[in-house]
RNA sequence: CGAGACGUGGCGCAGCCUGGUAGCGCACACCCUUGGGGUGGGUGGGGUCGCUGGUUCAAAUCCAGUCGUCUCGACCA
């Protein structure tokens, strides 16, 4: 009689035990701890090593664009805050203060920064005098601070990590793509990396960024049919320039403003990919980020073991060579269906069991995280075949994730249908949208969805809006949002 | 800041209604057993029940206050 238990992956979208399947997990997983700290989160070195993956991969991105890595100031003085308007108005409820140091009061005080656009402003306007210093395309990795009445670790934490890039143009065109160009980067990296599903498009003005011209965006779903703003691109036009004079004299020997542009992505792409990819056993992690992708579990008793974990460190020293980010557990104190459920819980991509009855057949079993589907290979293909399994299952986790987002996505023609499909269902939901901000909010607060983007490829366009019915300019996704 | 819930070994919880010597599971330490899906059994260590006050012969339990945490809203990546 078999023991094995069914392999259940699924989360079901209305569970009202979500968040809390959430905390669960990545406490489970050693991903993090709570800081003593209101709102703030100590990432350990399974969380940690996420974001460093993530780094790796978007920062090469970033090369291969032509952009280059800076490091600016934590502090802010105040009144580079106060330069742009709705910058300063956006911002300063969320902006925790310094206002003594040493014992002494500060003359000034000092913004701990929510983000880095003044600084760099002013850094800008000291840097650039020619077209010739244009384009300046610049990164910098870093933490902000951003005191949010609520918080949820890795989706929103008082402190966080992450990378803005801050770019100035010659000109409206050649800033503009620069934007669009680093959605794509995003876009790219969500869903070939993260293996995240995303729907890409332009912010509407209630929602932008403050100080933004346009903004655009990634929006994810999780497993509980909530959004998910994966990653941000904007245009900010002249408005950082004007306030920070960032100016340059163009070929014709004329004192202009820049464009400028700026974009982020933040830790809380961790907490997407968790509730993109998780299940009931656990985290799942996409392949090119997880810290660890193989887990090697040498079976057998101990009296059994010599040869089996031999070969076991031929294979790890093999996987090793191949590039493989592999570890070994050969503990002889917990069973090996003890570790089967403990890798699983940490979302390791494949597992490779070997013992007595594999090294007599010269092969060993790999195991997918995903479907648990247990393949058995002989000893000298498997620095071949787990490369190509690791690229299997990610692109597995895509497809699955994939069809969850595609069959949680509706169209509604009024108010009440949104009011209707909400009942049974929580997802995103396409509807036309006059373009008014009365409209856009009257669906917030009557189905607490708010709009996502405005879709550059939506899959159905509508011709009236939700709301008011009267012809609508743009058909927008909504959802409920983390 | 509005509305609800909860604070009991490291973690998860029961006990409270009806006051009477603080319990369970997991984890931890040791012994045996087992080893291809959390193996089974035994022994042991660890908590002044968030805090303060009150009622009582007696309070985890009843009462009042207070602090903290979480969930749902408003704010947000």
């Amino acid at each position: 009689m078999s023991k094995e238990k069914q392999f259940v992956t699924e989360i079901t979208p209305q569970s009202e035990d979500f968040s809390r399947w959430y905390l669960d997990v990545i406490r489970k997983a050693e991903l993090m701890d709570y800081a003593p700290v209101r709102g703030c989160i100590v990432f350990r070195p399974d969380g940690y090593e996420l974001w460093e993956n993530i780094q790796r991969e978007l920062d090469r991105r970033f090369k291969e664009t032509g952009h280059r890595n800076a490091y600016f100031p934590l502090f802010i003085p105040e009144h580079f805050l106060l330069k742009e308007k709705e910058h300063v108005e956006g911002f300063n409820p969320e902006v925790p203060w310094v206002t003594e140091a040493g014992g002494e009061k500060l003359e000034e005080r000092l913004a701990i920064r929510p983000t880095s656009e003044t600084m760099i402003g002013h850094m800008y306007a000291r840097w650039i005098k020619s077209y010739r210093d244009l384009p300046l395309l610049i990164n910098q990795w870093c933490n902000v601070v951003r005191w949010e009445k609520r918080t949820l670790p890795f989706l929103r934490t008082s402190e966080f990590l992450w990378q803005e890039g801050h770019t100035a143009h010659e000109d409206e065109e050649d800033a503009r793509r620069e934007t669009m160009r680093m959605l794509e980067v995003y876009r790219d990296f969500a869903e070939n990396v993260l293996m995240m599903p995303v729907i890409a498009g332009q912010k509407t003005p209630s929602e932008k960024f403050a100080g933004a011209v346009d903004t655009y965006s990634i929006e994810a779903m999780m497993k509980d049919g909530r959004a998910v703003q994966a990653g941000t691109s904007h245009y900010l036009g002249t408005n950082f320039a004007v306030a920070f004079d960032i100016k340059y004299l163009n070929r014709e020997n004329v004192m202009t403003y820049c464009h400028t542009t700026s974009w982020g992505v933040s830790t809380r792409l961790i907490g997407a990919v968790i509730m993109v990819h998780g299940d009931d056993r656990g985290l799942v992690l996409p392949p090119k980020i997880a810290p660890t992708q193989v887990m090697i579990i040498p079976i057998g008793p101990p009296k059994a073991r010599e040869p089996v974990l031999a070969k076991a460190n031929e294979l790890l020293d093999e996987l090793r060579r191949a590039g493989v980010r592999v570890r070994m557990d050969d503990r002889d104190d917990v069973s090996p269906g003890w570790k089967f459920n403990e890798y699983e819980m940490r979302g390791i991509p494949i597992r490779l069991e070997i013992g007595p009855r594999d090294l007599e057949n010269g092969q060993c079993v790999l195991v997918s995280r995903v479907t648990g589907e247990k393949t058995p290979v002989p000893l000298d293909r498997v620095a071949e075949e787990v490369p190509a399994m690791l690229e299997r299952v990610g692109r597995e986790m895509f497809e699955k994730a994939k069809r969850f987002m595609d069959e949680h996505t509706f169209d509604v023609d009024t108010l009440d249908e949104l009011k209707a499909k909400y009942e049974e269902t929580r997802g995103f939901a396409y509807a036309g949208w006059c373009g008014s901000e009365a409209c856009e909010s009257r669906v917030k607060e009557e189905t607490g969805a708010t709009s996502r983007n405005i879709p550059f490829e939506p899959a159905v366009t509508k011709s009236r809006c939700l709301v008011c019915g009267e012809a609508a300019r743009h058909t927008v996704v909504y959802a409920r949002a983390y």
